[in-house]
RNA sequence: GGGCAGUUAGUUCAGCUGGUUAGAAUGCCUCGCUUACACCGAGGAGGUCGCUGGUUCGAGUCCAGCACUGCCCACCA
């Protein structure tokens, strides 16, 4: 027996082994100059910031199970690797690291930051890679990218410039969304918006003439026009008040001035039907210099635009002329919130203010630092995306991509119709540098610096998903027309979480379409969030976070990937992924252990690797149950529906090959009749062979030491190095056989019943005995021995077995039939023959035959093992719970009348 | 304010184009140490499929309305 081979499959070693093993043999690279079919992915880039998360460890295990089965089918796969160089949260988190050592990035200044975070890249960059192989992933790291190397630069260079000479770039003042901590421009969809409760505060302005607003006469619409705002620090900034033109109560008032109280600046009262009405006074202060509105009504009616804040958010009165500082001096350099409130208080101290409610209000916060972020007015650089988005929403619309599930393809262009400019510019230091220059008003833009003296280039970088946008061609070579690019450009599928349609997944489609006149993939496979048992997000400050490297530490990455994949919905919906669910990926993955070891066990000799022709009804069942599995899972991953392929891979491996087949199997394997037992022996390896291949995309290690070690005890000739290089099962038609899966679900059926009527009645095992044997004529001899038992009301062992056919009375066997029979011989006592005939007429039969067993049963006298007192109380708590369904049915039914 | 998704066993979820008795895992209750596996095996209990109508011979499944939950988008001071 093989003692070499633990009860317990231990991961660890098994997938060191062979991941190395792969990576050195360089299985993941793909052939040159194949002949076969390309299948490329391009990964999503992680952070070079970043660490493995449960977000990662889906993503890239869907995307290794369609590139190890693209493999399979053999398709020439390149799933290519790289990480991005995420110019925020890199840059941030070096700074942080900085600040530990009590110097900052302006200390060091700008080179020599740079080289800092380089080196940091160098020490941690390599994190999330080395926990991509702990993985699994069959990435080619031959052909690793990053997105800030120099090839990738200049992709990236060639973009902007390419885009600014086709004019679709631009440069200009607007107002953006500015993060003071991080201390740049973010876009649109960086910002976060959380409502939250805030105050509505309402001052009085006073019309120009009547200043002196304390007077009791005072009234509205008057003396004075009342505004309410939810950020009166931004007064400050004030060029004009808008009504609405319909509006009676101000119609008289348009074109008159008004005086900025502390401020006395003369503001216009304009007429803009942006205003409603029916809010607040119906009067809006207007600040174009710090809200996209007020910055709009300003356009419109060419109004100046007075910034207050300097860049980290403190007041500035770099803009005021002397007299209007002359009141609110205190203010200048304080920080926005307390300059809000010490400004409330001047208000009220002289009388300017009115009431203050609480109001709702969404706050828009940073992405990465979670800072407010201000609507700032400054430079930036801009993409023209309105051609470029509708080339990319035809991709869509003539189905050159399609969306898995369908229903993101109306996220995906919805967004895109509405697209604004895109803010491309970031005021950091790590990043691609902007290829532009100035020279006094000279501006030169250009793949190379300018040639003289005196220019300087832009202080600014990109936008990360910039370079990004080109991820699917820049990591293949583009701009240089390289083989790569010809061969392996378009990729197939993206494989993205949900979250990123808009980041990414559009800006990709863009450039793509744009750049390489081709659609950058065709299908965008997107697939939910992980989220933790609540359904909350996991995150470092809820503490809900479940690392899925400490999981592979502990039960391997096969069970990980499993766990994850198995979880997956048709719909994409999120996961939930609890404890017991990682278990069940665990003991799943023991149980192919186990049962392997059983096969491998059990072979006492080299196996053809092929079907025998002596098969009996379990093994018509078994293979025609294995064939049909072919060809589910085959179709269920060609429709991306990866988690029921998963869920029929459990299904049958447990529930089918287990569970039944391999307790049948014992009767052949234990028997003298060599015969059979090799039939049996072959049937096994067979089936256990071809689940091993199609569970391969899903679990890949443990099938690989399986595979290896199943295959070397087969004659197959030419076999591959790794089952990674072997091939998807042939589905064969013909050995589905429909007629024997039903007298198989109905033995099992009746087996089960059987063993249902045994537990009531607390019959032991060893009790009582089903034979079951589907004789051929020329078979009589074996089954009148009685060996054609094939499952005892319990787990066949081969000890039990033994004892059966030893103490087994030859009669036990008697009047066979020509038709499918089961036999049960009670111990001695009673044959029961149960004949089944042609099954046709099964229900009426299994109902017959059980009430005879059971009526036999109950004649006989059998010893309960189970104490009677316990049987007893079982009884009683049955009939105390159907009595209490009883009354609260009755009670529910009274509340509902 | 607009859009999308979800609501099925105690819990977490499957259930494709409508068709026998609504499945799985886990938990719970019995029983079983049996040379593949106690990370196991056998059995059991547990569901008016969110609510209300409609289409149909037939509805978790299709349609309409409602309720609740979650997410995304949006400039209302």
């Amino acid at each position: 027996m093989n003692q070499e081979i633990p009860k317990v499959y231990s991961p660890a070693e098994v997938e060191q082994k062979w991941y190395k093993f792969w990576e050195e043999n360089r299985f993941f690279t793909p052939e040159e100059d194949s002949s076969k079919k390309p299948f490329v992915i391009v990964i999503p880039p992680p952070n070079i910031t970043g660490n493995l998360h449960m977000g990662h460890a889906l993503d890239n295990s869907i995307q290794d199970v369609l590139i190890r089965y693209k493999k399979l089918q053999g398709f020439n796969t390149l799933w290519l690797p790289g990480t991005d160089h995420a110019g925020i949260a890199t840059q941030n988190v070096v700074a942080k690291a900085l600040k530990k050592e009590g110097t900052s990035k302006d200390q060091l200044g700008r080179e020599k930051f740079v080289e800092r975070v380089w080196k940091w890249k160098e020490e941690y960059g390599g994190n999330i890679t080395r926990q991509l192989r702990r993985l699994g992933c069959a990435l080619d790291w031959t052909r690793e990218r990053f997105t800030l190397e120099e090839g990738l630069s200049k992709a990236v260079t060639r973009e902007f410039v390419t885009l600014y000479n086709e004019g679709l770039i631009y440069r200009g003042k607007r107002l953006v969304n500015w993060c003071p901590k991080c201390g740049t421009a973010i876009s649109d969809i960086e910002v976060e918006h959380e409502t939250k409760k805030g105050r509505l505060w309402w001052i009085k302005y006073p019309i120009e003439g009547k200043s002196e607003i304390r007077n009791s006469k005072s009234e509205q619409g008057i003396d004075y026009i009342t505004v309410a705002t939810t950020r009166p620090e931004t007064m400050l900034g004030d060029t004009a008040v808008a009504v609405n033109s319909k509006d009676k109560r101000y119609k008289k008032l348009i074109g008159k001035m008004l005086i900025l109280p502390l401020v006395n600046r003369r503001i216009p009262i304009i007429k803009d039907d942006f205003v409603d009405p029916e809010f607040g006074t119906g009067a809006v202060k207007v600040t174009p210099a710090h809200d996209p509105n007020d910055f709009e009504i300003g356009e419109r009616h060419e109004l100046p635009r007075v910034n207050i804040l300097t860049p980290d958010a403190k007041i500035t009165f770099e803009q005021f002329v002397e007299e209007e500082k002359k009141e609110v001096t205190e203010l200048e350099g304080m920080d926005r919130y307390k300059a809000r409130q010490r400004l409330v208080e001047l208000l009220e101290e002289r009388g300017f203010l009115g009431k203050i409610e609480e109001y709702e209000t969404s706050i828009g916060h940073c992405y990465r630092c979670k800072d407010v972020v201000e609507p700032y007015l400054s430079d930036q650089w801009y993409v023209k995306v309105k051609d470029i988005a509708r080339e990319a929403i035809k991709a869509v619309e003539d189905g050159k991509i399609k969306y898995v599930p369908d229903r993101w393809t109306k996220v995906y262009i919805n967004w895109m119709v509405n697209l604004k400019d895109w803010c491309i510019s970031r005021q950091l230091w790590w990043g691609h540098r902007i290829p532009v220059w100035y020279h006094g008003e000279e501006v030169y833009v250009g793949e190379d610096p300018p040639k003289g003296e005196g220019w300087e280039q832009d202080p600014d970088v990109f936008d990360t998903w910039f370079s990004s946008a080109l991820w699917p061609f820049s990591t293949l070579g583009w701009p240089e027309e390289t083989k790569d690019l010809k061969t392996f450009y378009p990729t197939d599928v993206l494989v993205t979480g949900y979250d990123i349609i808009t980041f990414w997944v559009s800006r990709m489609i863009m450039m793509g379409v744009h750049f390489m006149k081709k659609e950058p993939f065709h299908t965008v496979f997107i697939h939910g969030l992980v989220r933790d048992a609540k359904g909350k997000k996991m995150s470092k400050s809820f503490g809900n976070v479940i690392d899925p490297l400490e999981i592979i530490d502990k039960i391997g990455a096969d069970a990980l990937r499993f766990a994850l994949i198995s979880l997956i919905t048709g719909q994409g919906q999120d996961i939930k992924l609890t404890q017991d669910k990682i278990t069940e990926a665990r003991n799943f993955s023991n149980k192919i252990w186990n049962v392997s070891r059983f096969v491998l066990m059990n072979l006492d000799k080299k196996i053809k690797l092929e079907i025998p022709d002596n098969l009996e009804l379990p093994d018509r069942w078994i293979i025609s149950r294995y064939q049909n599995l072919t060809k589910e899972v085959t179709d269920l991953i060609d429709d991306h529906d990866l988690g029921e392929a998963a869920r029929k891979l459990y299904e049958f491996l447990w529930g089918s090959f287990c569970d039944w087949y391999i307790e049948i199997s014992k009767n052949d394997l234990y028997s003298n009749d060599s015969k059979k037992k090799e039939k049996t022996q072959r049937v096994l390896v067979y089936v256990l062979e071809g689940t091993l291949r199609l569970l391969h995309p899903f679990m890949p290690f443990i099938t690989e030491e399986i595979w290896q070690l199943l295959i070397s005890k087969t004659n197959a000739k030419d076999i591959p190095k790794s089952i990674f290089l072997s091939s998807v099962p042939e589905y064969n038609k013909t050995k589905v056989d429909p007629k024997s899966e039903k007298e198989m679900s109905l033995l099992i059926e009746m087996i089960i019943k059987i063993r249902n009527i045994k537990a009531e009645m607390g019959i032991q095992t060893k009790e009582v005995e089903l034979c079951y044997f589907a004789p051929k004529r020329e078979e009589k001899e074996t089954i009148q021995r009685g060996e054609a038992f094939i499952k005892s009301l319990g787990r066949v062992t081969k000890s039990t077995w033994l004892k059966a056919i030893k103490e087994r009375p030859q009669q036990s066997a008697t009047g066979v039939a020509s038709n499918t029979q089961f036999f049960m011989p009670l111990k001695g006592l009673v044959d029961i023959n149960i004949e089944v005939g042609r099954l046709k007429k099964e229900e009426q039969k299994v109902g017959q035959v059980l009430a005879n067993i059971k009526k036999l049963l109950s004649n006989n006298n059998f010893t309960s093992k189970a104490p009677p007192e316990a049987v007893e109380k079982e009884r009683a708590r049955e009939k105390e719970l159907i009595e209490k369904k009883k009354i609260i049915s009755a009670r529910l039914k009274d509340l509902a009348v």
